[in-house]
DNA sequence: CCAGAATATTCCTATTTCGGAATATTCCAG
DNA sequence: CTGGAATATTCCGAAATAGGAATATTCTGG
């Protein structure tokens, strides 16, 4: 694992936002790319980016590729996914993504949409342990 | 705090491994050129970096700056301090610097040199705790 | 095969970052 | 005040980075 690489993952607000959507599960890109309001270019750039640098995997689903955090992640990274748990003062766009999420999941749990992510995606509704960082 | 500037410290080698060492104690500039082998322009400005970004403090004594860690740094950088301690693996050059450190101390410790530096330094020798990252 | 949706890649530009050379500043000794 | 040591700053060029427009790829349904 390249140290200074996963810090460089971390550089970028755009990446945090998609650390802490996936630190609740699996989404796919286009649902990052609604809830975090930002073109598809960007998504699927930083997205890339992150995977390649072992941060994140990604299954392809039919014409959908989901997104999410290794099984077992690097301990640099998990130490950091508490971290921004933590950091919704700072980042207080962090918690309007997750509520967004959260309506979102809703939303396609109800109607049938037929992104293949809604079943992967048990909502774990991990919020801030106040005991990590920030 | 700014989260994305923290982690941007985090970025770069020379900075990982400055932080790696004051961890251990405060030093001053010439010391840290001296263990890091770096010119001094880039020990200066990579210090005064950390420092605009919180991460450090400094001190100025006579004709010496002594650096060190905030004595109550921010919880993200207490966490990833902790995980630098124990990315020796992926970091082999973190476990020579600090040699170098107390090689360079005992040698202050014996001969009369005059940077004050010695006189703050006492040697805390936290190791790789093994429990946190990597 | 074709159209369209989801995603990835290429190309280009503006900005940032890093490193070194040279210079400036601060402080002490004499 | 003068020289020299320790440190900081300025200026510059090379490289990395981020973002968008356009294009390519992959897959599905018809």
């Amino acid at each position: 694992m390249d140290v200074v690489a996963v810090y460089k993952c971390f550089c970028d607000v755009t990446r945090l936002r998609i650390l802490n959507l996936l630190h609740e599960g699996p989404l796919c890109v286009c649902h990052l790319q609604e809830i975090l309001e930002e073109p598809q270019v960007k998504m699927s750039k930083h997205l890339g980016y992150m995977k390649r640098h072992g941060l994140l995997e990604s299954e392809r689903k039919n014409n959908w590729t989901i997104y999410s955090l290794p099984a077992k992640p690097h301990k640099l990274l998990e130490e950091n996914l508490k971290c921004l748990q933590d950091c919704h003062g700072e980042m207080p766009v962090f918690r309007t993504d997750r509520k967004r999420r959260r309506a979102l999941l809703k939303r396609l749990a109800r109607g049938a949409e037929e992104c293949p992510a809604v079943v992967v995606t048990a909502d774990k509704s991990r919020g801030c342990s106040g005991t990590s960082c920030c």
